[in-house]
DNA sequence: CTAGATGCAAACTCTTTGCATTGCC
DNA sequence: GGCAATGCAAAGAGTTTGCATCTAG
């Protein structure tokens, strides 16, 4: 945690549950995780923590279909993410891997991908 | 529109507005427009009539980054979506475009794309 | 001790639903 | 005329915020 910020009992639980679960998780699920663990947080708390880690790049968030926002832990360093349908497993993908898909719709659609908000969904290894 | 249901002033004029703007719009949106346009549909019809077209196959939907819903007419091949971050203009992208990629992913990662999924984002030909 | 973090409850936004009324065929 | 569509208002769900209290440093 960085400097001027507290690292409270709330932050490292909130912190801890997602650097272990690393899958896209429904603050409401957070909260309701962390109660069933014996924390006592409340959900206010959960929402402004995952908005903290989000600003500070430990965290990115997605809406699920339903709008409803989830978060996940990532490291800062420029990747996307390949996300299991079936276990929620979130893969971490390099940049280079994105890159000779750019150049298909650059040839064949004249468009030019922002690649940074890109995400994938299908089966990882484990769940083929 | 399919039998068993009433070709209204309403749907006609949100199928319209959506046929011509060929871009991502949230409910209140199209609400707001139709209303400057002269229409006195009401939210709930418009919500209504969007579920209807989701599941007739005539329009797509998905959640932007804030969680909110948007709607974009499209046709019912399979396809996926280009949106320009400039002017929101969707170009349909065939699957032949996504399998090149796929193959990188399955290769480096071991991950089996899904590609019903997929949506990319950044400019179009004529915003670059 | 003091700025920052938390909990609670109320407020907000987007979306859905019940019901009486209206309108298409 | 009959069944489906609509409008309105109220209810839901997820999220944010104000304020008094608590706590890490």
């Amino acid at each position: 945690m960085a400097r001027n910020l507290y690292a409270t009992r709330s932050r490292e639980q909130i912190t801890r549950l997602l650097r272990t679960e690393r899958r896209y998780l429904s603050a409401t699920a957070i909260h309701r995780l962390l109660r069933s663990l014996g924390s006592e947080v409340s959900l206010s708390t959960v929402y402004r923590t995952l908005e903290l880690l989000v600003s500070l790049g430990v965290a990115s968030s997605r809406p699920d279909e339903d709008g409803e926002q989830t978060y996940v832990f990532c490291t800062t360093d420029h990747h996307h993410h390949a996300i299991c349908r079936k276990c929620g497993h979130v893969e971490e993908v390099g940049c280079a891997a994105t890159e000779a898909f750019a150049e298909i719709l650059r040839r064949h659609h004249a468009f030019e991908l922002d690649a940074h908000s890109v995400e994938f969904y299908g089966r990882c290894a484990r769940c083929q």
